[in-house]
DNA sequence: ATGAAAGCGCTAACAG
DNA sequence: CTGTTAGCGCTTTCAT
C-alpha cells in the first residue's frame, strides 16, 4: 500500500513550488509551455491523481450529485437512475443515492447527510408519506440553503423549483381513449389514493376521457388502492380488492392501471374468471418495465421514459449548478407514448 | 440564501477558541459540561451544521462508500444496493452508485473517479466485459492504493479480497434434484457463457445434479444463450434460440434457467408450443424476481436474498474499513433457498 | 513565468 | 480546562 502522490510531492521532485504544478496541471496561461509539458508527462509517470476531496474543499463543489428516491426496486426508478447516472458521468459528476424507504424521516435523514456539503445540487421524488403529511420543510430548507434541487414524479406544486415530469392527465386520458375508440364501454380505473400526485392526475385523466366521451362517471369502477398495497408483501390484499371489483361489477371491459403491478395482477384475476383478454376485457398499464413485456398477454401500456426523465433533470440540475441562474423555475414535461400489445385489440 | 455557519463564526459569537468548539461539539473530555452545553444548545440554535468534506478531507475518510455494478435495471443488483443503503445508512455511511453497463472502460473511469479521494471503500460486482477479457489491473491497483475492496456476485478468483456470494453450483444441483426428483428425466439448462462465473458455476451444479442421479450428460440440451441475448432489445434472439432447443429436443420435461427471464421466455414459448406447465414440463428459474411472482404459471425459482447479499459486503466492507484489519481475506457464502411455486409439480 | 502565502472548514497535538 | 497552531491537499491572489 503506497502512499498516495501529492502537487506537494511531483513540487519537491521537479523543484518548483506547488502553485506552479497546480497552475500547469489546471493549463493556467501563466506557466510556459515547457514548464507545463515536463510537469504533466512527470505527473503521468509517477501517476499523480488529484485528491477529489481537497479540490472540493477548496472550489466549494463535489461535482457530484445528490439523488433520493423512494425505492429502487421498481424499474420506473431505476430508469431514472440510469439516464441520472449516465448524464451526470458525462458531465464529470458522481452520483449518491439515498432511498427514502418511502418515508418522511428517511428522506429527511438523507438530505441531512448529503447537504452538509457533500453534494452540488439534488434530484428527489417524494417519499409517499411526504406528500401525505405534505411536510416539505426539508426540502425548502435545502433550497434556502442554496443547493438547487430537481423534483420527478413524485412533485409538488408546494414548493417552487425547477420539475421534470410527464403529462400525466393527458397521457392517461390518451390511454382511456384508446380503450374507448376498441370498443370500452364500462371502463374501471385501478389507482392510488389522492394525495399521491400521479395517481389524482391520471385518475383526473382518466374522468376527463369519459366525460368526452360521454360515458358517465361511476364512481364504483374507480378503485383506489390501499397504500400499503403497493409492496410485494401485500399482494393478496391488492388481488382482494380487485377480485372484489370484478364481483361487484360484473361486466368491465376496460381496465386503466396507473402503473403494471395493478395491471397484471388485474389480468391474472381476470383469466382466473374466465374472462377473456383482449376479446372481453382490454388492459392498460402505465410504466414500460419487464412485468408488461412478460404479462401473458403482453400489456399495453403509456411508456414514461424514466432514463428521459432521469437525462432532463441532470441536465437542469447541472446548468442550474453552474450557471447559478436566478430564479424562473421551470416544470419540463417529458413525452409518453401509448405502447399498444396484446392486452389491447 | 444564507452562509453557511462554521466552526469559525460558533467561535467568534461565544468568544471562544475554535478547538474549543470542535472538541465540544465531539464531546471530547477535555471540556468542561457546562461549556459543552453551552456550545451545543448555541450550535443547534443557529443551525449549525459541520461540513463533511472539510472533515473528509481532515480524517482522510469520507464515510462514503463506492458501490459499481453492471446494470441498474436488473431486479437482482436492485435488492443488493437495498441492502447496502440500508446497512451504510446505519453505520453513517453513504453509497456513491457508479455503472458499468457491462464495459470495462467504464468500469475503469467509474473506479478512478471514485478512487481519487471520494470513498472510503468499494462494494463491486464485475461487469461482462472485465470478465470476458479477464484483466483486473484496475482492481489489483485500487486494492494496492489500500482502498478495501468487496466483491460480490460476479467475482474472480485472480484476486484475492473479500467476497460475498452464493453456492451457485450446489443451489443448481439442489434445484435440478428437485426436477429429477419430481420425475423430470430429460432436463434442459439456459446458462450464459463459460466466461460468466455465475453460468459456469451453474451448468457445472446442473451436471453434477444429473451424474448423480444416474442420467447421462447430453450437450444439446445445455443451452449456452449470447451474451447480448441478456438485453431486452435482443428478446427475439433469446427466443429463437430457445424454441430451436424445443424443436431438436423433443420430450424436454425440465428446465433450469440461470435467471428468471431465461426461464418465463421458456415457459412463454413452451406453452405456445402447446405444452403444459407443469405436467409435461416443469422450469425452475433464479433469482425471485417480479418476473417469477407474476409469471403464469408462478415460477419456482432459486432465491438469492440479494439484501443479505449486500449486507453482509457492506458489513465486511466496514469492518475492512474500520478496523484496517490485515489480510486473511475470507469468501462469505450467503444462503439460497428453493421458492417452489407452480412452474413444477 | 514563477513562487509565497492565505485559506477552504475542520481536527488534534501541544502548550499554557 | 482552554487556546494556539499546524496541517489535510488544493487553488488563487498577489508579489517578484
Amino acid at each position: 500500500m503506497k502512499k498516495r502522490i501529492t502537487i506537494k510531492d511531483l513540487a519537491k521532485e521537479l523543484s518548483v513550488s506547488v502553485s506552479t504544478i497546480s497552475k500547469a496541471l489546471r493549463d493556467s496561461s501563466d506557466i510556459s509551455k515547457e514548464t507545463k509539458n515536463k510537469i504533466k508527462a512527470f505527473a503521468k509517470q509517477v501517476n499523480y491523481k488529484p485528491n477529489y476531496i481537497a479540490q472540493s474543499l477548496k472550489n466549494q463543489k463535489t461535482k457530484i450529485i445528490g439523488v433520493i428516491i423512494p425505492d429502487i426496486v421498481h424499474h420506473f426508478f431505476t430508469k431514472v437512475i440510469k439516464g441520472i447516472e449516465n448524464l451526470a458521468n458525462k458531465r464529470g459528476y458522481n452520483i449518491i443515492i439515498g432511498l427514502s424507504n418511502e418515508s418522511i424521516s428517511n428522506e429527511i435523514v438523507n438530505m441531512e447527510m448529503l447537504t452538509n456539503g457533500s453534494i452540488d445540487g439534488l434530484i428527489i421524488s417524494l417519499s409517499r408519506e411526504t406528500m401525505q403529511k405534505q411536510n416539505y420543510n426539508h426540502i425548502s430548507e435545502t433550497l434556502n440553503q442554496g443547493i438547487p434541487i430537481v423534483m420527478f414524479d413524485r412533485i409538488t406544486e408546494a414548493i417552487s423549483c425547477d420539475k421534470v415530469t410527464i403529462d400525466d392527465k393527458k397521457s392517461t386520458q390518451n390511454a382511456v381513449d384508446k380503450l374507448i375508440q376498441n370498443g370500452a364501454k364500462k371502463i374501471a380505473i385501478i389507482t392510488t389514493k389522492d394525495y399521491m400526485s400521479v395517481g389524482k392526475l391520471r385518475t383526473d385523466g382518466y374522468k376527463i376521457a369519459l366525460k368526452q366521451n360521454n360515458i358517465k362517471i361511476d364512481e364504483n369502477l374507480i378503485i383506489e388502492v390501499d397504500d400499503d398495497l403497493l409492496y410485494e408483501d401485500h399482494l393478496q390484499n391488492l388481488e382482494f380488492q380487485i377480485q372484489k371489483m370484478f364481483k361487484t361489477n360484473p361486466g368491465i371491459d376496460g381496465i386503466f392501471a396507473v402503473n403494471e403491478l395493478f395491471a397484471s395482477v388485474a389480468m391474472k384475476i381476470a383469466k382466473n374468471i374466465g374472462i377473456n383478454i383482449p376479446n372481453d376485457l382490454q388492459v392498460i398499464g402505465f410504466t414500460d418495465g419487464i412485468l408488461s413485456r412478460h404479462a401473458s398477454p403482453p400489456l399495453s401500456t403509456v411508456n414514461q421514459y424514466g432514463e428521459s426523465i432521469g437525462e432532463k433533470a441532470t441536465s437542469v440540475l447541472i446548468s442550474r449548478i453552474e450557471n447559478k441562474s436566478t430564479n424562473n423555475y421551470q416544470t419540463h414535461i417529458i413525452q409518453t407514448d401509448l405502447i399498444l400489445r396484446d392486452s389491447t385489440k
